[in-house]
This record gives structure tokens, C-alpha cells and sequence, in this order.
DNA sequence: ATGGCTACGATCCGTAGA
């Protein structure tokens, strides 16, 4: 089975991209992330057309999450149980024999903001969801946008990074902090090929010049990782007109 | 030079993303 994370940037602008690449990769399990709309705005209708159900957690302007699932989501659970948070950054559902949590992580605009010191605040109070969840549900999985690019070989030129936001160490520390639950980036599981990325700068050409960090992951527990046989960027749709400047990751898993 | 795109919701610019 398929389990994929996407930050689709709009999802009403993105939609006539999620279709056709939803027939084209067949992903069992879909995390979308950034869908800038509220929950009536979602095309609930196009999606269930497809194949997919769906739960949302949408918010107007910014943020929103939803789960798509070729099988029913159910216990869905919206947010962080405790975390009062207005933004609407993580969903989660029971689907087969998974937890799924997708997770939009703030993206905490500069190095000593307000927004920075919200962004680390938030990554505590997920590792302690993480931490209750993987008690609760063995076969977790955590996929979506951390806005973290966790090591020097996941930024396209780390000395021009270092320091900032999204590769500062405070942030890679609270990315340490979630793998310490025991949860994998299934990523790493594989030998991969340098310089691989799954966000380009709309600017400069950045995609072009493979301008890019690793900052969209798809994070599984224990046994999950031991039935992980692949996980990869599928570079495809950022090759389009009018594109995401996120690319979707895919972890395949085999049956257990 | 701290810019450069893109999306959104407000209007014809500001906020935010990363």
C-alpha cells in the first residue's frame, strides 16, 4: 500500500493536478496539507468521484489539513488533544491497519520571531501526541509538511542555510525529539541519491537549479518501517504549469 | 541588493509562505 503527503498549496488551485497525479501514483493513503480553505470549500464531491474518502480540518486563507483514503477513515481526530491551537495544522484517522497523522508544521518566518518561538512550542506539544498515539496505536505513521530540513545533505547549500529558519539546530533538535519516540523517517530507511529535495523557492529558478531542502516527511513507527520497501519524491508534478512549490512523497508499505 | 514567486483577500497592496 501507498501512504503519500502532499503540501498542495490551495487545494482549489491544485486540484486539476491532485486528480490526475491521484490516477497516475494510486496512493492508498493521501495527506494534503495547506489547502487555504475551509472545510465547505473543499471538493469533497471530485474527490469522492475519484475513489477517495475524505476528512478535512480546513481553515480559510491559511493552513487546513485533510486525509484522503481509498478505505474508510475512521476515529478522526482533529488538532492536538490539549494544544489549543486556532490554526488548523494536524488531522489524524485510523485507516486499515494504521494511524495516520498528517501534519502541517508552522513555518516559523525567522530565527528569533514570535512565530519562531510558536513553531518550537508546537513541535513539543506533537511529540507528546506522538508519544501518546504510539501507545495507542503501534502502526503510526506521521506524514506531512515538518518544515524542518533535519541535516546539512537535506539543503541544497548549507552554508547559505545555516543558522536560518528551517535548518536552525533548535529546530533540528525538536525534529531529534520526535525520532526519540521511536518513529522513522522513512527516508532514510534507503540508500537515496544526493541532493534530493521536496521544496524549490517559486524565485530564482530554484527548481531548475534543484534549489531545494527536504523539509516534507513521512515519519513511521517500528513495525511500519519494518514493512517500508520504499520511500521517494515524486518530482512530477512541480514539473508542471502552475505548480505546488511542494513535491509529494510517497512511502510504499507492504501488507502486513 | 535581503529582492526574486505564488495564493489569498483585501482592493490595485499587504500578509504569509519557506
Amino acid at each position: 500500500m501507498k501512504l503519500a503527503t502532499w503540501n498542495v498549496n490551495s487545494i482549489k488551485v491544485r486540484l486539476p493536478q491532485l486528480l490526475p497525479w491521484l490516477a497516475e501514483a494510486k496512493p492508498d493513503v493521501v495527506c494534503l496539507q495547506e489547502l487555504k480553505t475551509e472545510d465547505a470549500g473543499f471538493p469533497r464531491e471530485a474527490l469522492e468521484a475519484a475513489g477517495y474518502a475524505c476528512a478535512v480540518h480546513g481553515q480559510r486563507t491559511y493552513n487546513g489539513v485533510a486525509l484522503l483514503a481509498r478505505s474508510p477513515l475512521e476515529d478522526v481526530v482533529a488538532g492536538i488533544p490539549g494544544f489549543d491551537d486556532p490554526q488548523k495544522r494536524v488531522l489524524a484517522a485510523s485507516v486499515l491497519d494504521l494511524r495516520v497523522m498528517c501534519v502541517y508544521c508552522p513555518n516559523g518566518q525567522a530565527v528569533g520571531s514570535d512565530k519562531y518561538e510558536y513553531k518550537l512550542q508546537w513541535f513539543a506539544a506533537l511529540r507528546g501526541y506522538l508519544e501518546s498515539e504510539l501507545k495507542a496505536h503501534p502502526n503510526l505513521a506521521v506524514a506531512g509538511d515538518f518544515n524542518v530540513a533535519p541535516e546539512d545533505r537535506d539543503v541544497h547549500d548549507p552554508k547559505a542555510w545555516e543558522g536560518q529558519v528551517l535548518a536552525s539546530e533548535p529546530e533540528r533538535a525538536a525534529w531529534r525529539a520526535l525520532l526519540a519516540t521511536g518513529l522513522k523517517d522513512s527516508f532514510r530507511l534507503f540508500e537515496q541519491p544526493e541532493k534530493i529535495f521536496s521544496w524549490w523557492d517559486y524565485r530564482m529558478m530554484a527548481f531548475r537549479r534543484n534549489a531545494g531542502l527536504r523539509i516534507d516527511h513521512v515519519l513511521l513507527s517500528e513495525p511500519l518501517a519494518a514493512r517500508c520497501v520504499a520511500s521517494v519524491v515524486d518530482k512530477a508534478p512541480r514539473r508542471l504549469e502552475r505548480p505546488s512549490d511542494h513535491a509529494p512523497l510517497i512511502a510504499e508499505l507492504r501488507t502486513a
